[in-house]
RNA sequence: UGGGACGUCGGCAAGAGGUAAGCCACCGGUUUUUGGUACCGGCAUUUCGCAGGUUCGAAUCCUGCCGUCCCAGCCA
């Protein structure tokens, strides 16, 4: 899907469009949508963020609407601009468009302000001087009520007075908080007097030292969304209990808009982790190489892995949306990248793991330029030249000198196809002094110029390989899963989700061998390896004349799974 | 001894009283100069968490259970 398509061929219909559609008859919100995804800058965006951007652009996008980026920076000791900027990229990376709706709760902490002397004089809110530990002890439990704080009845004059002292700094942290005054007693934790401001004498990315009140997440949403005109506030299941807050609070501002909240699932996905408090951890105790390591489920790491932005948003799509608490398999990422990919990237041969070959009977010094297709899946790709000589390396995989039933690659006196080539036979092994095979000595079939045989006759393997004359050397890396277990957190008595991170996510391979016209590879661009998987340029650790490819993902291997099946 | 939500194939997910879509995974097979791709076939019928009930008819409606998740930050 290019970028033109977003939101053209989507529209899988789900639960949350029908209630906008339900919205749209009625007139609710006269006729308009209007989204916006409200990222707190804390972080860096993951996979899981993708699908809320995905829900919340095609969303607005299926209903001739708008979606705002919003950033939710109403706590100053977690946020910074490092974080901002990354989440800016990435969306824009996903690519989604939010025009000139780029906002901050930040920019609105004056509204908030003045909606909260409005909700003091009016009695619904006050100062509490309590401490930490008490508002919490008073608060009570689940099953039993919370107790009403003595500082509640206080009078709106005194509340406004002592708010004031709080915004101008006469506090210090933790002396008081403003709170609304709702129900001591509700059996939802979050009516009982939820505190709407907190005394932060911390310096804001955006606003400096102009404010040391800073406000809740549960005062500020509603307000941020109603102040922009939001029609539907999507936001995943762990807010479901925040609603009626969020209603409350702007149910006592009757003259502004209310936005109506909906949520959905959060994405999880088998084999990883998608907390920013995990990722972080994974970040800072250096269990990868940070937020951009390829293996991460961030966005950063899927793009340095070689993800494309159509593929995520595809996957995104195509996992639905529902209030059902899930977790998808990481394969169906690994399919829409693949089903994109083939069609897309340009074929190419690398060798893994050498092992050298040489052809007998292929005339000294001789070398020739082969043609070789660049993607059997669309012609317009064009063919290019690849060389040919005497001496070659194929995959150590591709040779076995004791092949078992149904292994068609080369083994002593077989003929395979070497791929775009000749047909080889293998006649002779050479091996070193601990008997492991060294090298090869086969004979060429020069009638089969291109890799068919005049005569008709058959070959069951076809094989990759370079010309070792040719060929450029380079780094590869092969990543696999970041954790062994499907749920990293389903941990054992005593440990913990680091204690199943899979030591073999990251291979590196340095002696690897490449055509020469991967010399010229762009990053973010894709190519296949032709039969091991799609790969693309590590634009940060490449170095001039040795190369270095991330693997994206490997191309199913049929074989591998016989061989794993036979012997489980 | 609370409140809010959610339970349809191994994983997602349609389904809205008329007799269980689709996708991934998995298993067979065909084609193939990639053991890739493509294509064909299989994969929930005493079956929709369980048990009752209403109905000619129930995954859909009613009742009661069971299971899972969220909530006791001056985080979002």
């Amino acid at each position: 899907m290019s970028k033109t398509d977003i939101g053209k061929a989507p529209a899988n219909s789900n639960f949350i469009h029908e209630i906008i559609d339900r919205d749209l008859a009625s007139g609710r919100y006269g006729k308009r949508v209007h989204t916006r995804f409200p990222p707190e800058p804390n972080g860096y965006l993951h996979i899981g963020h993708a699908k809320s951007i995905v829900l919340n652009f095609t969303t607005a996008v299926k209903y001739g609407g708008k979606c705002n980026l919003r950033f939710d920076d109403t706590n100053p000791e977690k946020e910074a601009s490092e974080y901002i900027d990354s989440i800016i990229e990435d969306v824009k990376w996903l690519g989604f468009d939010w025009e000139d709706r780029l906002f901050y709760a930040s920019d609105y902490f004056n509204k908030f302000y003045r909606y909260a002397l409005k909700l003091i004089e009016e009695g619904k809110a006050y100062v509490d001087s309590s401490t930490p530990e008490e508002i919490s002890r008073m608060r009570g439990t689940p099953t039993s009520p919370g107790i009403e704080s003595s500082y509640r009845d206080r009078t709106p004059e005194e509340n406004l007075a002592l708010f004031e002292k709080m915004k101008n700094g006469e506090f210090n942290e933790g002396e008081c908080v403003l709170r609304a005054k709702i129900d001591m007693k509700s059996p939802n934790l979050n009516l009982r007097d939820p505190v709407m401001y907190r005394i932060k004498k911390v310096p804001h990315p955006r606003t400096g030292n102009t404010w040391c009140i800073y406000p809740m997440y549960d005062w500020a949403h509603g307000l941020e969304d109603s102040i922009e005109n939001i029609t539907h506030s999507l936001c995943t299941l762990e807010f479901e209990n925040h609603r009626p807050l969020y209603n409350w609070f702007l149910d006592q501002l009757p003259d502004i808009p209310h936005p109506r909240q909906i949520e959905f699932a959060r994405l999880n996905l088998t084999y990883t982790v998608m907390s920013k408090r995990k990722l972080l951890k994974l970040v800072e105790e250096g269990y990868v190489s940070g937020w951009d390591d390829p293996r991460m489920p961030t966005i950063s790491g899927l793009r340095r892995r070689g993800y494309t932005p159509s593929a995520i948003r595809k996957f995104c799509e195509r996992i639905g949306v529902s209030k059902t608490e899930s977790t998808i398999d990481f394969a169906l990422l690994e399919y829409v990248l693949r089903d994109e990919l083939n069609r897309t990237a340009q074929r190419r041969m690398a060798v893994l793991n050498p092992l050298k070959v040489t052809i007998t009977n292929y005339p000294e010094g001789k070398e020739e330029w082969l043609d070789a297709e660049n993607n059997p899946e669309d012609s317009s790709a064009g063919v290019r030249k690849i060389p040919f000589s005497g001496v070659l390396y194929i995959e150590q995989d591709d040779f076995l000198e004791e092949p078992p039933k149904k292994y068609f690659r080369l083994a002593p006196g077989r003929e395979v196809r070497l791929k775009h080539a000749y047909f080889i036979t293998c006649n002779n092994v050479i091996k070193g002094e601990n008997g492991q095979v060294k090298e090869l000595l086969c004979t060429y079939d020069p009638a089969t110029r291109g890799g068919e045989a005049p005569d008709g006759r058959k070959v069951r393997g076809t094989i990759h390989w370079v010309s070792a004359r040719h060929a450029v050397k380079t780094q590869v890396r092969l990543y696999n899963s970041l954790f062994t277990r499907e749920n990293p957190l389903e941990t054992e008595e005593g440990k913990d989700f680091t204690d199943y991170i899979n030591n073999e996510s990251l291979v590196t391979l340095k002696n690897c061998r490449i055509e020469p016209s991967l010399s010229e590879a762009k990053g973010g661009e894709n190519y296949q390896f032709l039969r091991k998987g799609y790969f693309c340029l590590d634009n940060r650790d490449t170095n001039p004349g040795y190369p270095v490819f991330n693997r994206t993902v490997a191309l199913r291997d049929t074989w591998a799974r016989i061989r794993t099946n036979r012997n489980p």
